[in-house]
DNA sequence: AGCACGCCGACT
DNA sequence: GTCGGCGTGCTC
């Protein structure tokens, strides 16, 4: 009998056997895409393996389905999602899901419930969603009647309006037998429609020609096509300060990739995937780019994945998960900014996509390249035991100073004109002086909302959340609300204190919204913007980057949203209002983020014909990131932090896994944890330190009491043994308890 | 993860 | 009564 080892997406640890059908024989491969019965549903799947031979007892094997069109993954590509999946200690059908078009990664059907509007597509190739639409009768004498849920979901799609009936059942898991019932009352309508589009790339076509090289560019350029062309698979650390040339680089490689009929991957950070970045790709390579980003509509992103899969284009540019493109032959893989954290996937299968691409890379036998003006400790750490070659680019391309930086000791220095000491003196000053000379400014604050607590004078309680551990903030922009940062959660602003009932209440701190205002009033001719996620919604950044590039505005204002890699010519004054921010995160790679964060921001300072002026406003001047970043002394930075990091064993010269526990009632978190710990213990060895478990950073989140366990540990096969004990405890812990494991946690919160 | 099934409380 | 809200078990 022929069978089939097929990686389906459900949270089973391993594939699971399918026959193949005699007729299906010639297409069910090793890679193909396959449609699987499994349980009531219709799921889409991979072959891992065809063989012959005889099913396992105990299960009743049915047949493979059906066969997909549009070709089966590459050989190589199936082999690297099984060691992302071993890796990561994650299930291979999640794992091998990363790899499908994106429609065929969500495309179930179920094989009981009659046609009706909540069937999910037959067809797997054109998507179609229900959607539930608030029509304009109302039945008040009946609505008065509703559940609670009912009422809910009725005032949620009135307020918002037509909305995917998948997005409500979220929010309410019986929304579909709601919605019926709204429907009966005809104050809902039931739709079909196409799933959104929203257009990414309109932007022009400019002509693009290969620009002169510096000398180290020229030097880093012949030995990757050295590199390329020998076939040996070598990883590289491409090393240049902003503006010194990075991108330059990586086309002239991709040249010589294409010339050499190899294809190439380059992975940018997720808020680096603008319409500049791929005009400029497109600019040189033409139609042989394909990008990967989230403003495609589900048909072109099976276009895109259809024309890699044949080969018609062979570089793929995208965000971390361009790194699973089903690409041939893969010669070259980039990972630009390859210290930025939105390479590590924060939900479901954790991948580090800069790990994983220096992993694909070898096992393909391609060249892999790391760029980056900061590099993580991570490739610093390999790079110094010649893991990775280092390729220095000293100097910016267009040479020039780099920008004056001064600290501002908050401690000794006072306020400005404006009495807030957050604008002291001296940036006050600087921000006059740079107005008067006609430069940009940016000031860079990494925190949204006008105020970020509100304090009883009285009692000294802050308003927080009531479903997370966390004070609410204060937005003034968007009508006086308070607003939970981390889970959304709305309220008005209450004027007395929730507990004692004062009166005297008072906003603390500083956000965003509030700045904008205080420098509106002491900068009345200025014209001034502000840059955050409440403001720019995706899509809506551009805009303000377009109207800060067209010299529309004086001051822009702005979170970590400004801090990334928009070329900004005209900006010659930056003021960093709060460094301690970044400083004071419970995490042992706060000094590495506060210290990328300051080499970035002062970056946005003087990249045009000025040099440019930053300003770093801080309560510990003497802090290490500081020190060097204030000095642009990148090696020395990493070489302190290294030690540091040495000595007490962390990461790079340790490994990590984390454990999360949450569960609605406190006590059944915490027993699943200690349970986890138990195992993770047993399990451990003498090489394994188990921390834990302790109550997570944020004890609470959407309702839910958090707890962790670190395991770390320089031994490798014994951390794998302890984190794999975990694993396997966790189907026997309550249901309602949700429990994960993070191999390489970035974020330790 | 989904999705059935089966058991409990509360409104028509 | 029955509907809707969960806890539990299973999927080749």
């Amino acid at each position: 009998m022929r069978l089939a080892k097929i990686a389906l997406p459900v949270p089973l640890p391993h594939a699971l056997t399918y026959q193949v059908p005699d007729k299906l024989a010639a297409t069910c491969v090793h890679g193909a895409r396959v449609v699987c019965a499994m349980g009531s549903r219709r799921l889409i799947g991979v072959v891992l393996e065809v063989y012959e031979g005889e099913p396992e007892p105990g299960f009743k094997t049915r047949p493979v389905a059906e066969v997909l069109d549009g070709g089966s993954l590459p050989e190589e590509l199936v082999a690297f999602l099984r060691e992302v999946s071993s890796y990561y200690l994650a299930p291979i059908g999640e794992v091998v899901r990363l790899a499908l078009p994106p429609q065929e990664r969500e495309a179930t059907e179920s094989l009981t419930t009659t046609a009706s509007l909540f069937d999910k597509p037959k067809g797997v190739a054109t998507r179609m969603v229900a959607y539930a639409e608030p029509t304009t009768s109302s039945a008040p004498d009946e609505e008065a009647k509703l559940t609670g849920a009912a009422r809910g979901l009725l005032a949620k799609l009135r307020a918002v309006g037509k909305t995917p009936v998948a997005r409500l059942t979220e929010e309410w898991s019986t929304a579909r037998n709601i919605l019926k019932k709204l429907e009966s009352l005809g104050v809902v309508a039931l739709v079909k429609d196409e799933a959104v589009q929203d257009p990414f790339f309109a932007e022009p076509l400019p002509r693009d020609e290969e620009k002169d090289l510096t000398a180290p560019q020229k030097e880093a350029e012949r030995v990757l096509t050295e590199a390329l062309v020998s076939g040996e698979s070598r990883p590289y650390l491409l090393h240049g300060v902003t503006g010194s040339g990075k991108t330059e680089v990586y086309m002239r490689a991709i040249g010589v990739a294409k010339g050499l009929g190899k294809s190439t991957i380059l992975m940018v950070p997720e808020i680096a995937l603008t319409p500049q970045l791929v005009s400029r790709f497109r600019a040189r390579f033409g139609d042989g780019v394909a990008v990967l980003h989230s403003g495609l509509t589900p048909k072109e992103r099976l276009r895109m994945w259809r024309s890699l899969r044949k080969g018609e284009v062979d570089v793929a540019i995208g965000a971390r998960s361009a790194l699973f493109a089903p690409l041939e032959n893969v010669g070259l893989v980039i990972v630009d900014e390859e210290h930025d954290s939105s390479f590590k996937q924060e939900e479901g299968v954790r991948y580090h996509a800069r790990d994983m691409a220096l992993l694909r890379a070898h096992r393909a036998s391609a060249v892999c390249v790391l760029g980056t003006a900061t590099p993580s400790l991570e490739s610093e750490h390999l790079a110094r035991t010649g893991k990775l070659v280092r390729l220095s680019l000293p100097e910016r391309a267009r040479a020039q100073a780099l920008p004056k930086m001064h600290v501002v000791d908050l401690r000794h220095i006072g306020a400005g004109p404006t009495g807030d000491k957050r604008i002291s003196l001296p940036l006050h000053r600087a921000i006059e002086k740079n107005l008067a000379a006609g430069g940009q400014t940016i000031l860079f604050l990494n925190r949204r909302g006008f105020a970020p607590a509100l304090r009883c004078q009285a009692c000294g309680t802050v308003a927080s959340c009531p479903n997370c551990s966390v004070a609410l903030t204060f937005h003034k922009a968007k009508g006086a609300i308070m607003r939970c940062h981390t889970c959304d959660h709305e309220e008005p602003l209450q004027s007395n204190c929730v507990k004692c009932k004062s009166r005297d209440v008072a906003l603390e701190g500083l956000g965003t919204e509030k700045l904008e205002e205080t420098l509106a009033a002491a900068f009345p001719t200025a014209r001034i913007a502000r840059l955050d996620r409440d403001v720019a919604g995706g899509k809506d950044a551009e805009k303000v980057l377009a109207k800060v590039r067209a010299r529309e505005v004086d001051i822009l204002v702005g979170t970590q949203m400004v801090t990334k890699g928009h070329d900004l010519p005209e900006v010659t004054l930056v003021g960093v209002i709060a460094a301690d921010a970044a400083l004071t995160m419970p995490d042992f790679r706060a000094s590495e983020r506060a210290f990328q964060l300051l080499v970035q921001v002062a970056g946005r300072a003087g990249r045009g014909d000025t040099a440019g002026e930053v300003y770093v406003q801080t309560y510990d001047p003497k802090h290490v990131s500081l020190l060097f970043g204030v000095r642009h002394d990148t090696m020395g930075f990493v070489a302190a932090e290294l030690e540091n990091r040495r000595e007490l064993g962390y990461p790079p010269f340790s490994r990590v896994v984390l454990v999360r526990v949450d569960a609605v009632d406190e006590d059944v978190a915490k027993l699943a944890a200690l349970e986890l710990a138990g195992l993770a213990r047993r399990a451990a060895g003498e090489a394994v330190y188990v921390l834990g478990p302790a109550p997570s950073p944020l004890a609470r989140v959407r309702n839910r009491h958090r707890f962790q366990i670190m395991l770390r540990s320089a031994d490798r096969a014994s951390l794998r043994a302890s984190a794999l004990a975990v694993v396997r405890g966790i189907p026997s812990l309550p249901r309602t308890v949700r429990a994960h494991v993070d191999v390489d946690p970035v974020q330790m919160l």
